[in-house]
DNA sequence: CTGAAAGCGCTTACAG
DNA sequence: CTGAAAGCGCTTACAG
C-alpha cells in the first residue's frame, strides 16, 4: 500500500498532481494522468481516508444515536442498524452505534431514534452536526417515519371489513410516538365506521410478550369480543397463547392481528395476519436522507412518512364469507 | 467545541501538555492537570479522533466484510452486524460494512463472514491487516464460529431420545461449512445410536421456504419417516407447510425440527423445537476478538467454537412418554 | 496544466 | 514537570 508521496516520485510528479488525478482528474493532462493511474495501480495506492478527513473537515463517520433504553438486539433496531450500514458503505461512509447523547467524538450527520417527546429541547440545540430522525417532530428538521396510525387505521378497517363488530385492542404503555399513533388509528377507524370507541375493549401494557398474554386474558374474561388487534407481533404472541388457554380457537371463534412483521410472524399457525413496517428499507432512506443534508444544507426540510402494508395471512376470520380452508 | 490549541491558550499552556492530560495525565502536576481539566470543560473541548487517528496511523474503523452474496437484510446477518457494533462503540470504533474483497479504504482490522473454502487464498494473503473470521479454516489466523456439527449432533441425538427411528433430514445445499457440518452432526448422532444413515431419507436444496416444501413434500411421499430434522428454520417453515398440505398432523403425526433461532420460531404454532445460534453473542465477540488482536498483535492465535442450545418447545413429539398438552 | 507552501489537529521523540 | 519542532497524508488557495 503506497502513499501519494510515492507515486508523485515513482511518476516523476508533485503530490498535488497525484491529488488531480483522484479528484479533479480533468485538470490533468491526459499523459500525466495516465503515467500516474499506471504508477497508482503498481503501487497499491489507497487514499488515506483519515488524512483527507483531516484535512476537508469530515470524519466519513455517521452516527447512530439510540438510547440506552434501546435494546440493539430487537428486530427493529437490527433491521434499521443494517439498512443504515448497507447504504452507508456505498458512499464508503462508516456507521458509529451511539448510546450516549454526549460523547467525545465528532461525526458527519447523526441519525437519532427511539426518542420519546421530551427529547425535542435536545434535539433542537443540535446544530453543529447534520441531524435526521427516525420518527417524527413538529421541528423544522429532518424526519422520517413509519404511518403508525395510518397503519392501525387500515388494519382496523380490514377487521371490521371481515364483519367483526366488537373489536379488542391490546395498546403499548410507552410515552413513545407510535404508541399513541397505533391506538388513535384504531379509535379513527372505528369513529369512521359509525361505531363506538369502547374503553372496556381496550387495555394498555409494556410491549412483552408476557403482558400480551396476561391482558389478553384478562379482557377475554371479561368481554365478549371477535376480535383482537395487538399493537405489536409481540403482544399479538401473548395473545395467541392466552386464546390456546381459554380454548379459543384461532380465527374460528377469535380473531387476532399484529402489527410489526419483522419475521416473528413467519412460522405461525394459524399465521399472523399484521402490519408489516418496512424498517429495513427505511434504514437505507435515513442513510440516504443524512448523506443528502450533508452534501446539501441548505436544502428544504424533508419530512417523509413510509406506509406501512397489510400482510393478509389466517389470523382473522372473514365472519361474512363463512369460507374457511 | 474547542481543539487543544484554544485549550492549551485560554490555560496558558502548551498544546503538549493537554495532550498529556489527555493520554497520561500523571505525567502532569496536579494544579496544571486541573487547569486544563477545567478549560477543556468549559470550552467543550472534544478530542478529534480524526487527527489522532492520522498521527497514530489508525483509523478507529473495523470493516465488516460480508459478499455481495449475502444479503445484509437476513436475520443471521443482521444479529452479527448488531452485536458487533454494540461492542465496537464502547471503544470508539466505527464498522464498515464492506461488500467487495477490495476497496480503496485502509481499516484497523477485518471481520470477514460468509466465506467459502475457495475464499481461503484470499485470507491467507491478508498480513497487514488484522483479520477475524467468523467461521472456521485451517489457516493459523483467529476465528469465531458456531459449533454446528455438535448441533446437529445434539439435535438429532434429541429426536432419537424420542422414540424416533426414521428421521429425515432436509440439508442445505451450499458450498459452505455450516452446510456440511450440520449434515455431519446428523450422521454421526446416528452412528452413535447404531442406526444407518439411509441416503432416501436425506435431500438438499436452497435455504428458501419454498423449497423446503417442495422437498419435504417429495420426501414424504416417498418414505415413512416420524420426523424431519430441517437444517434451518426457514426450510422447517416450509416443512411445516407441507405437512399441512399433506394433512399429517404436527406433531402428532410427524415431528419436525429447525435449526437457527432467530426469531422466526417464536410465534409458530406448534413452536418450533429448533438450536439456537448465540449469533448476536458472537457477533460481540468477535469485535472483542478482533480489538484484542490490534492491541496484542503477538498474542498466540485465538480460535473458538461456540455452542448452540436446543431450544425444545412443541413441533417434537416424544413417542415414548405419549403425554401430550 | 503543474508545483511550492501552508495547514488540518493531533502525537512522538528529544531537550531542558 | 513542561515545551519547541517535526511530521502523519492529504487538500486548498495561490503562483506561474
Amino acid at each position: 500500500m503506497a502513499t501519494m508521496k510515492e507515486v508523485a516520485k515513482a511518476a516523476g510528479v508533485s503530490i498535488i498532481t497525484v491529488s488531480r488525478v483522484i479528484n479533479t482528474p480533468e485538470k490533468v493532462k491526459k499523459e500525466t494522468r495516465e503515467k500516474v493511474l499506471k504508477y497508482m495501480q503498481e503501487l497499491d495506492f489507497k487514499t488515506n481516508q483519515t488524512a483527507k478527513a483531516l484535512v476537508s473537515n469530515r470524519t466519513k463517520v455517521i452516527h447512530v444515536y439510540i438510547p440506552n433504553g434501546l435494546e440493539a438486539a430487537n428486530p427493529f433496531v437490527m433491521n434499521v442498524i443494517a439498512g443504515i450500514s448497507e447504504e452507508l458503505s456505498k458512499s464508503y461512509y462508516s456507521l458509529f452505534l451511539r448510546r450516549d447523547r454526549d460523547i467525545p467524538l465528532k461525526s458527519d450527520g447523526i441519525i437519532a431514534m427511539g426518542l420519546n417527546k421530551s427529547d425535542d429541547e435536545w434535539l433542537a440545540n443540535i446544530n453543529e452536526t447534520p441531524i435526521v430522525l427516525f420518527g417524527h417532530t413538529d421541528l423544522p428538521i429532518d424526519w422520517l417515519d413509519v404511518d403508525n396510525k395510518q397503519g392501525a387505521y387500515k388494519m382496523t378497517d380490514y377487521i371490521i371489513k371481515q364483519g367483526h363488530r366488537k373489536i379488542g385492542f391490546i395498546g403499548i404503555d410507552e410515552n413513545k410516538r407510535f404508541a399513541t399513533d397505533r391506538l388513535q388509528g384504531y379509535c379513527e377507524a372505528l369513529h369512521d365506521h359509525e361505531m363506538k370507541v369502547e374503553n372496556k375493549f381496550i387495555r394498555f401494557t409494556a410491549n412483552e410478550e408476557i403482558y400480551g398474554y396476561e391482558k389478553t386474558l384478562d379482557l377475554l374474561t371479561k368481554e365478549d369480543v371477535s376480535a383482537l388487534f395487538c399493537s405489536s407481533d409481540v403482544l399479538a404472541l401473548g395473545a395467541l397463547r392466552a386464546a390456546r388457554t381459554l380454548r379459543r380457537k384461532v380465527p374460528e371463534e377469535l380473531s387476532i392481528a399484529g402489527f410489526d412483521g419483522f419475521g416473528l410472524d413467519l412460522l405461525a399457525y394459524p399465521a399472523l395476519t399484521t402490519m408489516t413496517q418496512p424498517v429495513y428499507e427505511a434504514g437505507k432512506q435515513l442513510a440516504m436522507m443524512i448523506l443528502d443534508r450533508i452534501e446539501n444544507p441548505n436544502h428544504a426540510v424533508n419530512q417523509k412518512m413510509v406506509k406501512t402494508s397489510l400482510t393478509i395471512r389466517k389470523s382473522v376470520r372473514n365472519l361474512k364469507a363463512d369460507t374457511e380452508e
